[in-house]
DNA sequence: TGAAAAAGTAATGTCAGACATTTAAAGTTT
DNA sequence: AAACTTTAAATGTCTGACATTACTTTTTCA
């Protein structure tokens, strides 16, 4: 770990910078702890109220842990899925909602990406994943379910199609796709019909997975594509006459 | 802006997953200003340095900016593509290289969603996306380049054949799987004879895509990567081989 | 009158030092 | 040997001060 910075910056944004680049670049490695606070502090010839916020930058991004007490401090952390997940799905649902992200351009990106994983799932799915996609599918019949709910469950099923494919790097690439979806999807209302024509969909999906045709799941989850694109353009076009 | 905050966890903690909850939820808009550090630290009942560090977890994430002097203060950032991009780039390099995930894992990820691409690219690719694919299957026919510009140059053809599917989501999504691929391609040493049949099949797809013909471009992009998987098995085994 | 210069002001950025809290390890007692 | 106590080292938090920045207002003076 070097201690020159970049100029023309917050300091704490420079020190973060520097420690996040010596991690990055494998020469902090996983679970390796930092000097403490005050010695960062010496090191850098700043505060320890500087470091501290470097440290909370780093903390942010899930690059780094801390622990209290004797033989506490700031260690290296081994960034896993879920947490890499979360983070992507949070900057991911806010990117669509701050640049006015259209309906249309953030289904095609999802169907598209659903689509790739659609025949390594038919290949390798196992009965976990079709029970699940089954189980979705039932809740989603239910009357009396909100909007909210059917949509949550729509994320479910779209997920267990995913993570059929065995992949872990494609579920975690997915999941931003599929969950930053659901604020847009909620602006959908679903009329009974329209919730038919889906789940008579998923159910075509769920039997070309289990039969392990992909081609015949792409063109499930094509054709489903097509049909939400379609209600979403109704819906809002609905809303539009309505408002205008 | 609710001040009640979940407990067990730093306060400074506390207080940016409250911000944050704010931000996506909505309460809070883009641009718009938050309470002033002094202000935030009444409101919490902290002191302003805890208060710090929490804006530091939140400018981390690209959620908030922050301006000095009198009418400056913390501002709720437009999350740009560009730095969402940048961040995924970051965690999904760090989440492949602290995970021990295989080769073959990272590369059927990334060619799944690359292929997800080829039909809209097909489709949609402009001259520019096209020349861009033929100036980087140039640069890869340059003798006395090395493994690392090759990647280079392939990771920007790579890029090119995305963009040229018209869609900044999927350009989005792909950039973390791509880019954060390089370093595990950078592990490869390409001979003279690999080179050139990866050149050939940049060929056949960038054909492809000029010639709208979607399918040709995924069945091109199939067999870089069943290319690409034997090519990586071979050094792999050799260095196996040499080591042990 | 009007433009340039100066002062004012409110915000973030940084520092120093103190105390609180947590945790593991070392030491002590039974 | 086990249980308890003490110690030490680290992070977490608070307070108050000063530095820096950049906009706003006032003053100056041509």
């Amino acid at each position: 770990m070097k201690t020159s910075l970049v100029p023309s910056a917050d300091l704490s944004a420079q020190i973060a910078a520097n420690i996040r680049d010596a991690i990055v670049s494998g020469a902090l490695i996983v679970d390796e702890r930092l000097p403490s606070e005050a010695e960062l502090a010496l090191k850098f010839d700043v505060s320890r109220a500087t470091v501290r916020e470097a440290l909370k930058r780093l903390a942010a991004q899930s690059l780094i842990r801390t622990q209290r007490g004797a033989t506490g401090g700031a260690f290296v952390n081994r960034i896993s899925f879920e947490a890499a997940q979360a983070q992507q799905i949070t900057t991911s649902t806010l990117l669509l909602s701050m640049n006015d992200v259209s309906f249309e351009t953030a289904c095609e990106a999802r169907y598209a990406l659903e689509r790739a994983c659609a025949p390594l799932s038919a290949m390798r799915r196992n009965s976990n994943h079709i029970n699940a996609m089954r189980d979705e599918i039932k809740v989603q019949g239910e009357v009396e379910l909100s909007d909210e709910a059917f949509c949550a469950s729509d994320v479910a099923f779209h997920r267990a199609l995913v993570d059929g494919a065995g992949n872990p790097v494609l579920s975690y690439q997915l999941a931003g796709a599929v969950e930053a979806m659901q604020p847009l999807m909620n602006m959908i209302t679903f009329t009974a019909r329209s919730r038919d024509a889906i789940i008579a969909l998923h159910v075509a999906i769920a039997d070309a997975i289990e039969a392990q045709d992909g081609p015949a799941a792409s063109a499930g989850l094509t054709a489903l594509e097509a049909e939400t694109q379609t209600l979403a353009r109704r819906v809002f076009a609905q809303r539009k006459g309505h408002t205008g």
